[in-house]
DNA sequence: CGCCTATTTGATCTGATTCAAACAATGTGG
DNA sequence: CCACATTGTTTGAATCAGATCAAATAGGCG
């Protein structure tokens, strides 16, 4: 299915590019780019014949994560992915692919090939907006790497589900407190380092202190404010300011 | 003190834009580059005064570390640095400052201004290269994660140095498997998420096993192979090819 | 030589893992 | 539309890896 959605480009200027003026031009050449779209189940990997296909990958619907598997098997998730993410753009720039993206709830790829997304970042200002989305993931990896090795497994449990609301709030989710959330514990597990039973254990203390809910795939924050407490979550490495 | 330094052109050229050629005006361009540099004491933070000044710092000699505080004054290593590294490329993207930057032993730093680098990343090749820089570290924290979040304490401490070794001996060091590796083990704790009485544990282990000796500064790698071993260490993920 | 910083060792304690099993929810085919 | 299968959540009990506390030893350096 080849498909060229206004929304898409949408989705792209929003994120990939923010913070960036496009001219008319180039924001009718991104929605130009023909889009390869496919659906993926939960849980499925999205296949990876992009390592060599020369295509990165739109995250259009759903939610994704990127992962590693230690020797032993053990699976860590050092991402999560939204709609609007390009989980491999690093690929434009490198062979180098480190990480498996799989899709966490039923999702929706767009595949975009490389030469189209390279063409866009001729213009100087495109090429730093996606060093821009670069430097932010880092961002966010080194502030995964604190909470990995710094903070008790409560904290860190709470640090994680506030910074997931803050992104999902500024996506324009369902309202103010409320997040559509459609994974697992044993991924928040896989997220945090910590054995399903144990991430179990502290989800149900912080629904014990009364500062979230968690059913059916919604998590809701009562208690942002104490949450964050919890977690020592400072949302400042999320802020995003563009270079002089 | 303003000097244009031949070697720190060269620097650049073998790290910042490793894998892109340039063309000899290019080349001019960087070695005319003005670069202040100045000279850190061990243990001090490269002083941040860049964030406001629009500077980028290129480590030139000695060892540094980017780390995070959590709120209770633990420090969380993120990375380690060695000369020819940007240890702030991203602030050239972004104003956003995650993380700070110190000397581990005495360190020559240089500043460039961001003008500078910008002028050289017009040409789309160089972009590319800073950008597959950004990429490579990312690609170091992903690692760093999994090795945090999965990994028991002596595989962790192997990996990490395992990490070193590698990085360090692709940077021309002393010999095949002794490198100068100035940092204390308090350091190797706070990278490692580990206390450092467990930290020297883990050191004497591997050193029980005759796979390192680690003395007054000098890390040598009795077994390079072994240790990789025990930490679960496959350097594929520093493998650096250019994408298409 | 003596101070300061770094390493090393021992003993104790605890947060988190592992193992085991029940329970709840969700989805599927007859 | 219900029975069954599958996947995900919850709880308890035993165990252990690693943290913490305390203190001795060893190196560098002024």
């Amino acid at each position: 299915m080849l498909v060229r959605l206004q929304n898409t480009a949408e989705l792209l200027e929003r994120r990939l590019v923010a913070g960036e003026i496009m001219s008319s031009r180039q924001r009718d050449a991104m929605a130009a780019m023909p889009i390869r779209t496919i659906e993926i189940a939960k849980h499925h990997d999205v296949v990876r014949e992009l390592d060599q296909s020369g295509q990165c990958c739109l995250l259009i619907q759903g939610m994704a994560c990127s992962s590693k598997l230690d020797h032993q098997g053990r699976r860590q998730i050092v991402a999560f992915h939204f709609p609007g993410d390009v989980p491999d753009l690093q690929c434009l720039y490198s062979k180098l692919v480190d990480s498996t993206v799989s899709a966490i709830s039923p999702c929706k790829i767009g595949f975009i090939r490389h030469e189209h997304l390279l063409e866009l970042a001729l213009d100087p200002k495109v090429a730093k907006a996606f060093a821009r989305y670069l430097v932010r993931e880092a961002a966010v990896a080194r502030e995964w790497i604190l909470n990995l090795g710094q903070r008790d497994c409560l904290a860190r449990t709470a640090h994680l589900l506030s910074e997931l609301a803050v992104r999902l709030s500024s996506n324009g989710a369902d309202g103010p407190k409320e997040y559509y959330l459609p994974m697992t514990q044993v991924a928040l597990g896989d997220a945090l380092g910590m054995s399903t039973v144990h991430t179990n254990r502290c989800i149900r203390e912080l629904t014990r202190r009364r500062l979230i809910t968690w059913a059916s795939g919604t998590l809701k924050v009562l208690d942002q404010v104490a949450l964050a407490e919890v977690g020592h979550f400072d949302n400042a490495y999320l802020q995003f300011r563009t270079a002089g």
